[in-house]
DNA sequence: CTGTTAGCGCGTTCAG
DNA sequence: CTGAACGCGCTAACAG
């Protein structure tokens, strides 16, 4: 527990000469810069970053706001969020707050505190319901939605859900289920537009029975499964709003002894690392999530040095992907 | 960016007694305690949490060094510890280290400079290649393993290995394969013991062929599947050393003609979630995942706060279940 | 190039 | 019960 005292003492020059050997060395001479790193080697210096830190009026800290953790595309994004704010010399807070809005607020609370610098927020942003921006509080939607009132990195997933339901009309489905999210669920909102998109273009009419809600979860998508299973005049096809609950829904549709995907075609989003393997594998969109999360950090700390973004959008690529889940219809 | 000075302004009191009014409110007077909330609520004040932890020498933050957040398991033990961390006032840094020591070093270095007060560890130890506890750096490990030599919690990983294997035999097994973990990772080296023990107690010698070794993903899963396809004396059963990889080896079986569980019985270990929703569904362990983050919080919070643990060692207690991977063999 | 001085915001003496 | 004064470890401004 030394400190930059000890050091000055150790190495018989000014505390600001330890302090300039530090950060502006090439304002030392090279006998005190000597004398300093000597010193500082002998009495096992570490500068003590709380204090600096406290002095810079900076945490170098942000805060992640993340639904669920236990959702892998969630977890990727924080990978890329971790990697770009190591090389920028700051650390990332995990706030898992389940989905839950007063959660939220006590990590705000982190950042009115100075104990972190701003938010990257996962949750998509609801009106009326989620956190609003707050001035003072710098804030990025890191995997967003459409109308964000904050800046925001994302996808478009109106046009993947749309290339999706194309596809699957493409091969040939007429009657096309969707396994939603919670109606008030953003991306829901988004992705079920361009289902509704791609039915309009290609004349099929909206049925509401095909649509059942979930809530991201595998257990979810076996409970659509068991109600998609029972329906009178079921679909050919189910487009999942995301892939944990394709797979569930797919264990769903085998215990109810219906054949995947012989007798149904089933569509995921996110590309997951499972959809590679579950039986079959999923055709699905693949977020680009690790960059989502580059992205989403780099402009928080924009927004962090002051720099005015108003509600800038980015927008990357997805990519389709097509496995075996959805073959041609037959017959 | 209101400060306790101009509190003290506004309410027309000492800046002392702004300080007591928050932490000690019982040796203020009435009269000035609602002078003081007044003044706090009038100019927006925020206690800078950053002076105050400077001022107590602590940063009320631990550091989780997980090797990998994509891996499920990790993801549920993370869960338990911000939510016991929440509880105590304590955030959670997040170092995401994909099994690099250096990566982990840099870590380190945030309690050596004071930006966190400790580490949990989750990433089990191996001798002479892990960090090795080091004196003033309070240390727990989380989901460890035998012998590790600082505070740990874990599971009988042995134990639960050996129940498994145990189980298969009963269920008609000789000939079982084990998909390990690399030879140096601890959780493989506890349970390959306990793999060996039950064959041992049955009569069976330990055939080296039999094992292969993956590194816990899904893919390394999938190319032991073609391993063990290709053998010409080929397993009736597979024990498998986490969930992620039965899966994978589950899809590798399947497209070799395999048919699991009627020609192939296969288990896991973990009980991640989409272990329920595999085909078949996993046999497996579950281990006490937040239980885990949990208790391995507590723990260093005694670390941190100055309790001498020695390198004690809290042994969870697993849950061995049996799904439909595993029938009895026929024949 | 170097040392001295003055705070950053807060908690904690110690008198009153 | 209250206020003035000090210092935590560090950096920045200013002299020298």
């Amino acid at each position: 527990m030394s400190n930059i005292r000890e050091v000055s003492r150790a190495a018989g020059v000014s505390i600001a000469t330890v302090s300039r050997a530090l950060s502006n060395p090439e304002k030392v001479s090279e006998a005190a810069l000597k004398k300093v790193y000597a010193a500082i080697e002998k009495v096992g210096y570490r500068p003590n970053m709380m204090a600096r830190n406290f002095r810079a009026v900076r945490a170098y800290s942000i805060v992640v706001l993340v639904p669920n953790l236990s959702n892998l595309f969630f977890a990727t994004v924080i990978r890329g969020i971790e990697d770009a704010a190591q090389q920028k010399g700051y650390s990332v807070l995990l706030g898992d707050t389940r989905d839950s809005t007063a959660r939220e607020e006590e990590y705000i609370r982190l950042v009115e505190t100075r104990q972190a610098d701003g938010i990257l927020q996962l949750r998509p942003h609801t009106p009326g319901k989620s956190l609003e921006p707050k001035v003072a509080i710098p804030m990025v939607s890191a995997c967003g939605c459409e109308n964000t009132p904050y800046p925001s990195v994302r996808i478009d997933n109106t046009g993947a859900a749309r290339e999706i339901v194309d596809y699957l009309i493409d091969q040939g489905h007429r009657r096309i289920g969707v396994l939603s999210g919670l109606v008030d669920n953003p991306h829901a909102v988004d992705r079920l537009r361009g289902y509704k998109e791609a039915l309009a273009a290609a004349g099929i009419p909206f049925d509401p029975d095909l649509q059942i809600n979930g809530d991201f979860t595998l257990g979810s998508g076996l409970m659509a499964a068991s109600h998609f299973a029972r329906m009178k005049d079921r679909p050919t096809a189910i487009f999942s709003m995301n892939d944990e609950m394709a797979i569930g829904c797919l264990q769903g549709l085998k215990s109810a002894g219906i054949k995947v995907p012989e007798e149904m075609s089933v569509t995921g989003f996110d590309d997951i690392e499972f959809a590679r393997y579950s039986d079959p594998p999923l055709t699905t969109v693949a977020q680009p999530a690790e960059e989502l999360g580059r992205v989403g950090f780099q402009t928080l700390l924009e927004l962090i040095e002051g720099k005015e973004l108003g509600n800038t959008e980015t927008v990357l690529p997805y990519e389709f992907v097509v496995r075996k889940s959805t073959p041609p219809l037959k017959g």
